[in-house]
DNA sequence: TAGACCCAATCC
DNA sequence: GATTGGGTCTAC
């Protein structure tokens, strides 16, 4: 009889512990499966982590030992590396050990129950030929039995008669056997040869493959040449018999890299990335699995691709903020792709046009290997930035309260020379608020007490943070009256002014509203790369990577939204989206101009971003936080407690703060608790400890104390998040 | 006084 | 996370 230590699939800490099942019957592995088990009345699919052989079932350790229902898995769902960097992750960061296991796999393989109804693999037949033996056949027969012979491989639903194919099968000529489909049909792209590197291209790869370290942070002004270095680092990988991991951020983005690494390793190349159906993600994911492709492109979670023998991964854009996962495990992709670089050996490539400070200030000590493309390919100059000064009246259109004078000019001037214009504005939707008229009522969601946006399209007011949504009001529910102000502006309204101001132009759209629909991203930037349409409007989403030649003119309609977010990292984002944004400018032979319209013209991130300074602006951001204290100078991170008891919640987070004050007071600043930015969230209370630290080990063993004093009561949830990005 | 409702503990 | 059981509330 065998003893399983099974993992539920439930994501808890409190339920974060092996529990004992028992098992009659041959197993093939150790680990690393799944089973289906009763669990407190419930049927649930949990993970084997371990399984002892045993002659009885142990007795007096007050346990109720049952069997399990099912094996589901026969094989391994992880390899060795994967299951121990998951443990590992795990442990150090105080997540349950299956929301990690959970986050690697794909939805198929995942241990969760839903995990059971996704999709399953997909076989075609086909036709093998066993012998060509003709005596005893028709003639029809015969010509079948030849024309299949005379084909590498036929596909059963090829052949028209299946009556005579039937027939051949009975006579033992032919057999059908299942090979496994590839769902996802990757686009036939030519084959294309390197193109010649520039010399600081050369310089750059040149480096990094001399060198023994083990992290390189690129960086690359805009429009300078990185994706060709990754291209290249790759080529050199697997000519050395390893694979490369290239890790995207967003999957706006994933088309053009995915054409990219497709055009040069073809059928070497698999892709993992939220546009694709669960079923094409299983296939790619099985794919890997298997050693069949050498090169990975995807979104986050696929820096957990199960990948052997790994030379190379890649980080592109590495300072953008969707590598950091926002619910449970809290993990980042650049944390990850470091892990696994150094079990590998692996060079890990983090490339950007704005590093993060943190990357950026390790680079500085030597931390990571730097290297640097100062200049545009072909020696394009970087668009000319001007800041206009929205708060002066001068400077506003007469027509438009949106647009100045001098954005509205050059969208005039740049449509006459049938040249194309990015108009910026990062906040989706029509109006951020809507306000009754005659009583000043804000329409805010029930649940999270944020103000309403207001979408045009749908005629809804939808909650950005937790997408609630309700119809547009016929009447205000304070005090009855039916009259309401729109205000602000978002994408959507955008739209409606520009197209106003030039009836004429031919506009598209693209935020995350586009990316409901699949397919609509990589559709609509194709379009307007084809320059079906004249002006491209969208949030930061259009800002990042997308080589448009015909580009002459970027307008960020309102640069400094970010910096009124109450974030110690606003003015960092900021300047990363300027810099972002003025680099999508003049990539094609035109040289280019960008327009930033703010309220802020003297902020040092507006300045420093019009004027593409990264230098300067690390310099100054750094002495910034280090007056603050804030990162990179200290690391943070947050204590979430969550609970429907508001008096509960207080009282534990208060219980943690005091504890965490009289171990570590010393060593470390400890905020709160407080009353985060969205105190109460779907009928759940929350409070928050934010704790600034400069070593981890000094605070680890105090953070695992939290645990059991949070007991195994779950009226209250903690959750454990360090280096948070919402804060 | 049954049934609705809420809360907290338990899960192998 | 879901179920259960115990306690309290509530409507007839």
């Amino acid at each position: 009889m065998w003893l399983f230590d099974v993992l539920i699939e439930h994501a808890s800490l409190q339920l974060d512990r092996p529990f004992s099942y028992s098992y009659d019957g041959p197993i093939h592995h150790r680990r690393g499966f799944r089973v289906l088990v009763t669990f407190n009345h419930q049927t649930l699919v949990g993970y084997v982590l371990d399984a002892h052989e045993a002659a009885a079932l142990p007795t007096g350790t007050g346990l109720k030992i049952i069997p399990i229902i099912s094996i589901i898995d026969q094989e391994p769902l992880l390899n060795d590396e994967l299951m121990d960097l998951a443990l590992k992750l795990a442990e150090e960061n105080l997540w349950p050990r299956i929301s990690v296991l959970q986050a690697m796999l794909p939805q198929s393989l995942k241990p969760k129950k839903t995990a059971l109804k996704g999709p399953k693999i997909a076989y075609d037949d086909f036709l093998k030929v066993l012998s060509t033996d003709e005596t005893d056949l028709t003639l029809k027969q015969i010509e079948w039995l030849r024309l299949i012979a005379g084909e590498p491989v036929f596909a059963k639903r090829d052949c028209r008669s299946p009556s005579i194919l039937k027939q051949l099968i009975a006579k033992r000529r032919i057999a059908v056997y299942q090979k496994e489909r590839i769902r996802l049909a990757m686009p036939d792209l030519e084959l294309k040869a390197a193109p010649p590197l520039t010399s600081d291209q050369k310089r750059v790869v040149a480096e990094t493959m001399e060198s023994t370290d083990a992290v390189y942070l690129l960086q690359g002004v805009t429009g300078s040449g990185k994706t060709e270095v990754y291209l290249a680092l790759s080529e050199l990988a697997l000519s050395q018999g390893k694979t490369v991991l290239m890790i995207v951020p967003e999957i706006a983005l994933t088309p053009m890299m995915v054409a990219y690494f497709l055009s040069r390793f073809a059928g070497h190349v698999a892709i993992l990335h939220s546009e694709l159906t669960p079923a094409e993600k299983y296939d790619e994911y099985r794919r890997i699995a298997r050693g069949e492709a050498k090169v990975v492109v995807g979104a986050r979670s696929a820096v957990f691709a199960p990948l052997e023998n790994i030379g190379l991964i890649v980080l592109d854009e590495e300072h953008v903020e969707t590598y950091k996962q926002d619910t449970l495990p809290f993990y980042h992709a650049r944390d990850v792709a470091i892990r696994r670089g150094s079990y590998h050996h692996a060079k890990v490539v983090l490339g950007s046009a704005t590093p993060s400070l943190e990357s950026r200030a390790r680079a500085f000590k030597g931390v990571y290997h730097h290297l640097h493309l100062p200049q545009r390919i072909n020696a394009l100059e970087l668009p000319k930035a001007e800041v206009v000064d929205m708060l002066d009246p001068a400077n506003v259109d007469r027509e438009s309260s949106l647009f100045s004078k001098r954005l509205r000019n050059a969208m005039a001037a740049a449509l006459d020379r049938q040249e194309q214009i990015v108009l910026l504005i990062n906040r989706r939707g029509y109006a951020p608020t809507l306000t009754c008229r005659s009583c000043q009522h804000v329409f805010k969601c029930p649940t999270c007490q944020i103000a309403l946006t207001y979408h045009q399209k749908d005629h809804m007011l939808k909650c950005h943070h937790c997408g609630y949504l309700e119809r547009y009001p016929s009447t205000c529910p304070d005090c009855g009256a039916a009259s309401f102000m729109k205000q602000g502006f978002g994408t959507e309204r955008i739209v409606e002014e520009t197209q106003r101001l030039f009836p004429k132009a031919r506009l598209l759209k693209l935020d995350s509203d586009s990316s409901k629909v699949r397919q609509t991203i990589a559709k609509t930037l194709e379009r307007f790369a084809k320059h079906e349409a004249d002006i491209l409007i969208g949030t930061q989403m259009v800002a990042k990577g997308h080589d448009f030649p015909k580009v002459t003119l970027v307008g960020l309609v309102l640069a400094d939204i970010g910096l009124t977010l109450p974030s110690y990292r606003s003015a960092e984002r900021t300047f990363q989206l300027i810099t972002q944004a003025v680099g999508r400018s003049g990539r094609g032979h035109v040289p280019g101009r960008a327009i930033i319209q703010t309220y802020a013209p003297n902020h040092y991130a507006v300045v420093l971003g019009a004027q593409q300074d990264y230098e300067r602006f690390f310099k100054v951001e750094m002495q910034h936080r280090k007056l603050a204290n804030y990162p990179p100078y200290c690391y943070i991170l947050s204590l979430l407690v969550t609970g429907k008891n508001e008096d509960l919640v207080v009282q534990v987070a208060a219980t943690l703060g005091h504890h965490l004050d009289d171990k570590l007071g010393e060593e470390v600043e400890i905020i709160g608790p407080s009353a985060p930015y969205i105190g109460f969230l779907g009928g759940v209370h929350r409070r928050i400890i934010l704790v600034k630290y400069k070593r981890f080990e000094t605070i680890a063993p105090t953070l695992a104390t939290l645990i059991e004093l949070m007991g195994p009561k779950t009226m209250t949830r903690l959750a454990v998040n360090i280096d948070p990005y919402d804060i």
